[in-house]
DNA sequence: GTATCAATTCCAATATATTGGAATTGTCGG
DNA sequence: CCGACAATTCCAATATATTGGAATTGATAC
């Protein structure tokens, strides 16, 4: 049976216990909740064996745990606090707080950082404003970048068929099922690279404007977008107001970051 | 070299890459800074070789990154990402989150949700008070139990005996250089448990006083405290409300926990 | 320039982790 | 109680990850 657990190419002997383990935890968080060994090998297209083998392993680190009296497992407290020091370590996400907070007040409406996961968008940090309503997003849930006003921004230190290759062709169908045409995301790109800032009304909603701004590690590289997510009839009124205190939020931060050059990333490959 | 990689016993041949690979995890976590490959090779004791192809293993999938233009990494990303999503389904992180705002602006004082790591203890969660003062212990710095007021309830599950076993005896040492005799700490914690709270005055300064209530599930087992730090003064004037509105809250988060009857409803699409 | 020491890369050996498949246990419906 | 099916454990084979050590590169001091 499956004998489609390949990811990209020839991926046919045997895998490293090392990267299972990491396409199982990242199984788990996407499906959001705990599930049992062998759900988890159906999941990832693992052999069975090789699946209770690790997550035996992972519990007995506390990288996995128990999530109920039957077998499920879940990610483990170890991970949170492995995320708690990134998180105090990486300046980025320290320092986006204070921005994110004036910004929601300022504003009233709901502000957000957001970054790559791999070739995906998603929200890092959220400041809700002071109506808040239904966001399409969850906080660290992976959305196709095309769908976002982030993702004309993202990758701007990319050339055009660096983006291309980097954003999998099946994300530029949008939510509602048409196709976005590849060049007019470049345009949109390229516009918002020149403008720095990029806003549109929702893709995945009727009733949301959204706004972003680049945040850049050494004027080169974005490395996240500040975001506004407003009514849009808030947006058409409050446009250039808007669209400036974004800007300026993300130049401070920006500069706040500065000095530790942080190479990132070829992430990306499997 | 290195005869003495041994963690506990006979840790002798070989060592398997997925434990050797949280090991340099749980290191860099602990430094809290980036570090190079050779760095985390002997801060872990592991063989240089080894210690470069796990780096480099580890940096493909995102899970290490880049920190400075320098060979040095730290933790990545998709850390960051794993623990939120901890932290989304784990109910006693999401539901806690209003009591500590609730306490700390009832009383004025610093609240802190705190839990195990391992066998320390250690903050999860932390809501300022009105005036926050230098708190000795930093969220995610993993501190010896029997210095905190929590130590006497994490373990309430334990009988006496698991309890000396779960803890280092290095660990009775106090901050001080004076040693805690461990009956003088299981009669406190068997107090704690027939109190269902716990105070002194902080071993690690001299002018705060903890209080701790423990959350449990189940009504059995204590999965983490709620804590309120407070100058002296503030907790001899007030220590019966401090301590009455600690126990409350505790409980109502311990219901909140009862049967997560697991609605995994998986929502989102990708 | 050269000597010294640390950091990193390279490589072959072999201990072992991964895996297929069989055996066992658990669950559910009748 | 008995199938039928899913979940889990067991086990031996073998592909490969881990490792020691040598070779290389890089930094620092003189």
């Amino acid at each position: 049976m499956t004998s489609d657990n390949v990811t990209e190419l020839g991926a046919s002997r045997r895998m490293r216990g090392l990267d299972r383990a990491f396409e199982m935890l990242a199984y788990l968080r996407e499906r959001g909740g705990p599930a049992r060994p062998n759900e988890i090998a159906i999941g990832i297209g693992a052999p069975k064996s090789t699946a209770y083998e690790l997550v035996n392993a992972l519990l007995a680190t506390g990288v996995l745990e128990y999530a109920d009296g039957d077998g499920r497992v879940f990610l483990g407290r170890k991970l949170y606090f492995l995320g708690l020091a990134y998180q105090e370590h990486f300046d980025l996400t320290r320092e986006c707080k204070a921005y994110l907070r004036d910004l929601a007040t300022e504003t009233r409406e709901t502000a957000q950082l957001c970054m790559l996961d791999g070739n995906k968008y998603t929200v890092a940090m959220m400041h809700e404003g002071a109506r808040p309503f239904r966001i399409s997003a969850d906080v660290g849930e992976p959305i196709p970048l095309p769908w976002t006003a982030s993702g004309r921004l993202l990758l701007s230190h990319m050339s055009d068929a660096e983006i291309l290759d980097f954003i999998p062709s099946e994300d530029f169908v949008l939510p509602d099922g048409s196709t976005l045409a590849t060049e007019v995301f470049l345009a949109e790109t390229e516009r918002a690279r020149q403008e720095g800032v990029f806003s549109f009304d929702s893709l995945a909603d009727t009733f949301t404007h959204c706004f972003a701004a680049p945040v850049s590690q050494d004027g080169t590289t974005c490395v996240a977008t500040l975001c506004l997510i407003s009514p849009r009839e808030d947006a058409v009124r409050n446009f250039d107001t808007y669209r400036e205190a974004l800007k300026s939020a993300a130049r401070d931060l920006s500069g706040k970051l500065g000095d530790n050059a942080i190479a990132l990333t070829k992430s990306g490959i499997a």
